[in-house]
DNA sequence: GCCGTTTTCGGCCCGACTGTTTTCAGTCG
């Protein structure tokens, strides 16, 4: 920002939308504004390009989904930093009113008739008018709906509403594992986010295909790791795990199974476009199959066995999970450009990893040989340096002392008859100013260098951009790691100019990490497309501290798909020898 | 509020479960 410009980002863009859709939930206005408004906010989250420079220069005309009149809107935040139309609605409800719809079962009819009879306006008097008994005067608000309120109260206070994807990955295979004993129970899915490969999940999907459904919902209701049930139906059932996870099973007969795994994989805005896909081939679409509009003049409607079939009846390829959320990937289908995917079996190697040395906790031996179990061929260390003296970071010396370990250990490996490298490197701090932890000349020993910011987060973004950029402007840099700091669902990225940063790294032929550590995940998979195209290549890093934690390699995996990676943009997928040849070995 | 190879007006994805309003509205995904 410059010239005094209003602050803005992109999110405050759209959250603004986001709330005035709410508010004007609230006020009973007609449900197609209201998602007009949903869309557009998911529009200028998703959009690959300066949106806040755009709206504030008035330049959003002929962006789908943004019409005139949030043009105007998006114009007037932009530019001033304020937005009257919405200040106006906002003065109406209490600044708390948003916290409402985060209690389940609760939606803006309700928390209208609550707000406008009773002033409930934050979930603390919600509570209150429960405790007291004032609700029931209310129409449509009985015993039992009293009772959930405070329930869904008290499990909010208890449980947070988002999971990693580590989390959620071992409960869904738990909770399949358990799946799988059921005698009813034919083919199970996990559909939902989960396996779209989102950073983070709000709940499972499962689907069972079953000649029995009432039998597959009594048990999964009846399982041994539900905490609490949220409904129960003869073909779905929700449940909450002991730790707030949220598990919604449908259970389907095979001939639905297509239908199904397509609608409960979502997303909600790819789907969107499937479904007005097929309206324009005269069919309408739900979990279950394909009917026509007009029976009159139904079109010939092939047999659909698995979710390609149904691409190929919109004449698309196959969109792998990964890339459905509406974000180029029709057009990809369309041209027959869709990637071929990055899988984990490709990778061979990986970087950014950490032992004893520094904050492991494991040795460099063990390292090694948890990755040669992993079926990799070589592994790169990179222990912190000495301005990380809270991770015990290594100085010149210390550093020094591992390169030669690390020697010795190849020469080792090389006796045993072993074919595996491990490289050299170090995770060295960029310092405040952009300077590196390390100086040239050490550096220079290295292998290679992974460059890591682990201070100074609160800079003002232009700061915080331009440090990056210098640091990895170094030439003995060769690759840039977690990107943005970002702890996924506890600390905010700080501020800093990703497109910016992607340019220099094109620039100056500098990798960058998508570091698969599940609280990470950084690089975002939203900017890795761009990114790609620009010509940066990515290392996927497990950034492990333990033996186990190369395991995470999965997760970046997982993030690199959605990203639109595929093997060849990625380092860590090419041989020893390519490795070695890339930095000049 | 957005949008147009049926349309500048009249549509906008669709169904399960719950609780309570005894025939359906609200919520959720």
């Amino acid at each position: 920002m410059s010239n005094g410009a209003p602050n803005v980002s992109r999110d405050t863009l759209a959250t603004t939308l986001e709330q005035i859709a709410t508010l004007l939930e609230l006020q009973g206005e007609n449900p197609f504004k209201t998602r007009a408004y949903r869309n557009g906010a998911e529009t200028v989250r998703s959009y690959d390009g300066d949106i806040v420079a755009i709206a504030a220069n008035n330049e959003l005309a002929g962006i789908p989904g943004i019409g005139k009149a949030l043009q105007d809107k998006l114009h007037e935040l932009a530019s001033t930093g304020k937005l009257e139309f919405y200040d106006k609605l906002r003065a109406q409800f209490p600044d708390t009113i948003f916290e409402l719809f985060e209690i389940q079962g609760l939606g803006p009819k309700k928390i209208k008739a609550l707000y406008q009879e009773l002033e409930v306006g934050s979930i603390a008097r919600l509570k209150e008018v429960c405790e007291s008994g004032e609700v029931s005067q209310l129409g449509g608000f009985g015993k039992k709906t009293v009772a959930n309120i405070l329930e869904a109260i008290a499990f909010r206070e208890q449980n947070a509403s988002s999971f990693d994807r580590k989390t959620a990955t071992h409960a869904a295979e738990m909770i399949c594992d358990f799946l799988r004993t059921l005698p009813d129970a034919g083919q199970i899915e996990v559909a939902g986010s989960l396996r779209r490969g989102k950073e983070t999940v709000g709940d499972l999907d499962f689907l069972v295909t079953t000649k029995n459904p009432q039998a597959v919902c009594d048990a999964f209701a009846a399982a041994p790791f539900v905490d609490r049930t949220i409904a129960h139906g003869s073909t779905k059932v929700s449940i909450n795990l002991d730790n707030g996870l949220q598990c919604d099973l449908r259970a389907i007969s095979a001939d639905e199974l297509p239908f199904a795994l397509s609608y409960f994989t979502g997303s909600k805005e790819h789907n969107v476009e499937v479904r007005s896909r097929m309206r324009k081939r005269g069919v309408s679409l739900n979990e279950y199959g394909l009917t026509p509009i007009d029976e009159a003049n139904a079109p010939e409607i092939p047999e659909i066995r698995t979710e390609a079939d149904l691409y190929k009846f919109l004449e698309l390829d196959y969109i792998p999970p990964a890339l459905r959320e509406n974000r180029g990937e029709f057009d990809a289908a369309a041209e027959g450009t869709l990637p071929r995917l990055i899988e984990l079996g490709d990778l061979r190697g990986t970087f950014h990893n950490h032992t004893v040395a520094s904050d492991g906790n494991a040795t460099l031996r063990e390292m090694a040989e948890a990755a040669i179990d992993l079926g990799l061929e070589y592994l790169g260390i990179a222990d912190h340096s000495k301005s990380s003296f809270q991770a015990n970071g290594l100085d010149a010396s210390r550093l020094q002392w591992q390169i030669d370990e690390i020697r010795k250990l190849n020469d080792e490996f090389k006796q045993e008859g072993v074919n595996f490298r491990v490289f050299a490197g170090s995770e060295v701090d960029i310092l405040k100013d952009g300077s590196l932890d390390f100086p040239d000349d050490v550096l220079a020993q290295l292998d290679y260098v992974v460059a890591s910011v682990h201070n100074a987060f609160t800079l003002p973004e232009a700061q915080q951009t331009q440090r990056i950029i210098d640091a990895i402007s170094n030439p003995h840099v060769t690759m840039l790691g977690h990107l943005t700091g970002r702890l996924l669902l506890k600390r905010e990225p700080y501020a800093v100019d990703v497109n910016a940063v992607i340019d220099a790294a094109a620039e100056t032929k500098t990798i960058i990490e998508l570091n698969a550590n599940p609280r990470r995940l950084d690089m975002d998979w939203r900017h890795w497309h761009s990114a790609r195209d620009r010509g940066v290549l990515c290392s996927i890093n497990p950034d492990a501290h333990s033996t186990k934690g190369l395991q995470m390699l999965r997760f970046g995996i997982d993030v690199a798909r959605k990203g639109w990676l595929r093997k060849q943009d990625v380092l860590n997928t090419r041989t020893t020898r390519e490795v070695e040849r890339y930095l000049n070995l």
